[in-house]
DNA sequence: CGCGACCTTGAGTAGGCTCAATGCCGGTGG
DNA sequence: CCACCGGCATTGAGCCTACTCAAGGTCGCG
């Protein structure tokens, strides 16, 4: 069983991309997306666990997620791990290795998933031929750099009782703007307390021990590997609000 | 005497602009210098301790540093405050405003600084004229973030002692990048210990300590709101090696 | 059935926090 | 000229949040 595997073939052109039917996502004109469609070389499927990027390395690729979820990490010579944030569909990944080089962070996938595939020449291309579009890129660097602001003042700055209600609240909400929840608070994100522990910068002992708080709280559930959220407002009340408007926003 | 203050016209023209001699900043071409020029629209100097930008507002502004220090941070309600990076001369201030309307962020002078001002329609002219240029842009909002990665894995995952190493490590090497040393390790950066805490998400007791032991160490020498580097591979070895390589990178 | 991945809980420790007081220095106003 | 004040660095004492070590439970899978 490989951990990477290239689909035979492209498989959604980007005129169906599933996608573009959301409404956050800011609608191409038609000539943006014939350019998009030319743009993407392709798409991958990648099994949950698998790595799709690796620190230090540089990599010819550009992704769009399609569907399913993954984090970018760093890794500390010891092995301490610093995650960084979490890459949810319609996420561009890998844009500082397309445009810096080399990469200096790892990516990994939590689920499996279904990358759409550009290559670096494509990008050139697009900021020659396509201002909105380059204008989009810069947009979308702009946010994820927003994100790290957010996530660096939880980390620097909140308790850990803060840090793990702002955390919850920022990725049920992510996923409901994808259209990744089932029912209205129900959070299906394959996500281990581990994986809560090294995103705050705790320890998983401390980690288990504060969202088993928010559990006796009612505020969240914690089943297998998800959570769902019982609370909003009390959990809002705890992380100290804060949390990113829905913007509607560029996609590829 | 007024925090910030429209100096007279325009002081430097670009092709003169000092910090194009700097080797780190690519040469521009002859075009490029020539729409950077009408990009520009004039110059602000603002003194020590004057707000650039204030959360939740939003700026038409864009600016370059020429000279003195800033500093980006966010506040929770209560006042706690995480400094998210410092702006040295040649970097970008407000892309995110530029770009997305809000500012998340706010940002203050350090010392007293003197700023290009652009204004975001020359941006968006920008784009559409000079893929180069936009292409850019865009390299260093990957930069930026990637400086918030390293940070955010500092603040995460390192203990006191090798938070307080790397970040003064950092702040060196950039500031020597930019010519800001005297001499080989004597780095003037106008900070107080309470900036390094808020840096570090630590509390100014605790980074006192700290640097308490880097002192003893004969690592670093602190004095008067400054500080100088006395034995670099202590501290690097203390930081767990880690710093950014000083790539040639754009400039306006 | 055994093993590995994940969650849970207890006990003891320590790194970092808060409160509090002191010293130093430069600026300001009487 | 001096007293006062505010900003910054420093140090002590005691506490608490979060960490480490360790053990045990559950579940799914080969």
């Amino acid at each position: 069983m490989a951990d990477k595997k290239v689909l035979p073939g492209r498989q959604v052109p980007c005129q169906l991309c599933p996608l573009r039917k959301l409404k956050i996502f800011r609608p191409f004109t038609p000539e943006e997306l014939a350019f998009v469609s030319t743009f993407k070389t392709g798409e991958v499927g990648v099994k949950a666990g698998a790595p799709l990027f690796l620190e230090g390395t540089s990599s010819a690729h550009l992704y769009t997620v399609l569907s399913g979820l993954a984090f970018r990490y760093k890794l500390l010579p010891d092995g301490r791990r610093q995650i960084l944030n979490y890459c949810m569909p319609g996420d561009f990944i890998g844009l500082q290795g397309s445009v810096m080089g080399e990469m200096q962070h790892s990516v990994e996938a939590l689920s499996d998933m279904v990358l759409c595939v550009f290559n670096r020449e494509g990008l050139w291309r697009l900021f020659e031929t396509h201002a909105g579009l380059s204008f989009d890129v810069t947009w979308l660097a702009a946010r994820s750099e927003q994100m790290l602001d957010q996530q660096l003042l939880s980390v620097g700055r909140r308790s850990a009782l803060e840090r793990c209600a702002h955390l919850l609240l920022h990725l049920a909400d992510r996923a409901a703007e994808v259209g990744l929840t089932r029912s209205r608070h129900t959070t299906r994100i394959p996500i281990t307390q581990q994986h809560i522990a090294d995103t705050l910068g705790l320890s998983l002992v401390h980690t288990n021990r504060t969202l088993g708080r928010l559990i006796r709280d009612r505020a969240i559930r914690w089943r297998e590997q998800e959570f769902e959220i019982l609370n909003r407002d009390r959990l809002a009340e705890l992380a100290g609000e804060e949390t990113l408007p829905n913007i509607v926003r560029p996609l590829l």
